[in-house]
DNA sequence: CTCGTAAACGGAGGCAGCCTCCGGTTGTAT
DNA sequence: ATACAACCGGAGGCTGCCTCCGTTTACGAG
């Protein structure tokens, strides 16, 4: 039942002009029964979207929580907000994990890292597709993951074993691409690993080449 | 009462147990009442999908082409066959071009086939989401662009150029893949090219290694 | 030209999901 | 005990999907 889902489209009749969208949720500090609902929202909706993929209905999501759909909404504004809530004690405890080895090199260390994210984006069906606005939600867990990644990158930039011209952005793109593709077709469940190391052997392949006198024209495409 | 989803259950009474879902809506044989109205709907959904991403209502598109939501569904039963049959044209020239050139090899004219394809799969925003079940629609333009892929690949790895282990699959799954996570980030153009050329880079390493004896680990990968 | 018939049309209507709004409820500080 | 801000909940309005079936129409045979 692949239900194409549509933009939350603000239509029109701007009544009041918010300029604060929504004081943000909040963090620690709520009422004891707001708190209650919270939590039995955030299983409610691990529930769901494990069920029925990253669309799970928010209704479902309420009516699960044995909540009302108002009280849904006040919690998390949106589907992705939702979702960033419900993946963001996986992206705490994915951020701490040690991703070197005793044998190996940065670029090694990416690559587990790049797959372990794939693989992170796949927990839902579904959840990838959305994984680049989850990212950019700014929850704790995201800065720490982001940080984690864009630490290994640097670090394996710097060894000489990466491209120096890959950005971030690039690999959190190409872990959602490979966790959407690989979603599609389900069928060959060894895809996304294989994907995952032509990517990296990618990036090895031009760091070797960058230090060639060749490429120039990539000089310029540094911003961010 | 948990009801969520309902089946598109035959009420009751099976009287006729339909075996195939519906005969395939029609060549050229059709009336000439219907072969106008399936022009208008084509130019609706193009127009549509342009404007309102492959997400359009497909209310709208019968709108626009002043014809019967029921007429719509009756040519197209899906949104994905509608989708499909607004690209076949572009599917066709696209797998009539010459991909090849006068220099470079054919792991170049691979990486030139799979950097439009990702363009391609970008004419309409979200197209990207459903090409993989575009391309199995079976339509003539969808064999016609997987055979001229395919026989793309085929000659690059008969050249040595690339990796004997990818498949054309790979090569789909990260052409839309790679569209679908830029136009989640639009906001650099250039990365869908920077990522196509790494992806090919990477083909193109795994072709090297393959045949050096080191890799033992890499050999059991053999499937499909 | 006239019919008869199958093919095609079209849109009302039922259903699901989204999200807002606001009267009612409840925790908590004093 | 009281007051009030924070919070709850679900009815309701809206959009979009898709089926069903009565009506219209093209077109081949006579």
């Amino acid at each position: 039942m692949p239900t194409i889902r549509k933009a939350p489209t603000k239509s029109s009749g701007p009544s009041t002009l918010r300029e604060s969208p929504a004081p943000p949720p909040s963090p620690q500090t709520l009422r004891a029964d707001a708190r209650r609902n919270r939590e039995r929202l955030l299983a409610a909706a691990s529930e769901a979207f494990a069920e029925h993929g990253a669309t799970a209905s928010m209704d479902d999501v309420a009516k699960r929580a044995k909540v009302g759909i108002g009280t849904l909404y006040r919690h998390f504004p949106t589907r992705e907000s939702l979702l960033a809530a419900t993946v963001e004690d996986g992206l705490l405890v994915f951020a701490d994990r040690d991703w070197s080895r005793p044998s190996g090199s940065s670029a090694d260390a990416l690559g587990r890292f790049l797959e372990a994210l794939a693989a992170h984006a796949s927990t839902y069906r579904g959840l990838a597709a959305s994984l680049g606005v989850v990212l950019a939600s700014g929850t704790p867990g995201c800065h720490a993951a982001s940080a984690t990644g864009e630490r290994l990158l640097k670090s394996a930039q710097a060894e000489g074993s990466v491209d120096r011209h890959a950005d971030f952005g690039d690999v959190v793109c190409m872990a959602t691409a490979i966790a959407l593709a690989t979603q599609q077709t389900p069928s060959d469940p060894e895809r996304a690993k294989r994907l995952v190391r032509m990517f990296v052997d990618g990036l090895r392949a031009r760091a070797k080449v960058s230090s060639s006198p060749a490429s120039k024209k990539q000089r310029e495409r540094r911003r961010h």
